[in-house]
DNA sequence: AATATAAATAAGAACGTTACTATTTGGAGG
DNA sequence: CCTCCAAATAGTAACGTTCTTATTTATATT
């Protein structure tokens, strides 16, 4: 999405713009890889040198709300990073050894979510991650003895 | 599982048996849904008063490790609950409003899954959560300027 | 049974994230 | 341009979870 359509969307929704908002976006849009909350406070601060950290995570999070932006909370309490809203959505196998992410085609979630909005259930979001170690990470991983498959 | 097979599998596993290790397995066994970490601790306390609360959260997570147990980590920041790995695993529709939960059946990860165990990868676990309204909190979801379809 | 060693523990610090509160600000209507 | 009010903000406290360190304990070996 670009910071037009973003701010479009946020005063469609009722909400306002801000400087530190406006900042925000900005930060999204120019980090390579989705960032943390934490990456994003340090970019704005830069510019807003009184910014806080809860704004940053408000803003985030009010982002993933309206649907701008994916939240990617990856389990073992790696920080969050969040992912500016893209067209062809994905879902990825994120390796535990080295963090690497592989794409995974999106073909599996829309027979159960069609069936929940014709029950009328409202879907505003999902998770849909698999974890494990990549070819190359296994060898570290083989000297482990806590590693086991789960998924038979 | 119980008590038994989870003390097996961690001895398997070259980790030893602790008292407050099997007070975690009990409390888990006892506890009718799956249990906060605090829950835990809680039940744990009772007979152990010394028992630090790193401890359950250290033995938790080593369960969900070596596949004793599911670790169930709702986005919006809600607490992670640990639950006993059940023979028949499936996944959930978690409603926003009530934080009921309704069971979907599992049928849609095992293409995934053979097709990166073919490649070398290595699964220990995977997260699949669909986010919503149910029915009933739909009307209150609906005065709310926030909430929208983010999956058409 | 005594010993050695890796693992587990308690206590508290640290980290990521959210909640609370008083103050400031964006933007709609006069 | 003013006024007003809901929304946003900064600052800070709180919460859930993990990390660090020094001490204790379980288990294998003698």
């Amino acid at each position: 999405m670009t910071e037009t359509e973003i701010i479009q969307k946020i005063k469609t929704k009722g909400f306002k713009i801000t400087s530190q908002r406006r900042a925000i976006i900005k930060a999204l849009l120019v980090s390579d890889r989705p960032p943390t909350a934490k990456a994003v406070f340090e970019i704005v601060r830069d510019k807003y040198p009184d910014v806080s950290l809860d704004t940053v995570y408000r803003n985030l999070n009010l982002l993933a709300r309206i649907g701008c932006v994916t939240k990617i909370n990856l389990k073992n309490s790696e920080k969050s990073r969040f992912e500016l809203l893209k067209h062809h959505h994905h879902y990825h196998l994120v390796c535990l050894g080295c963090g690497e992410a592989v794409c995974l085609k999106k073909c599996l979630l829309d027979m159960h979510i069609d069936v929940l909005k014709g029950k009328g259930y409202k879907i505003v979001g999902h998770a849909f991650e698999i974890y494990g170690y990549c070819p190359s990470c296994c060898n570290a991983a083989e000297k482990s003895k806590e590693v086991e498959l789960c998924v038979k």
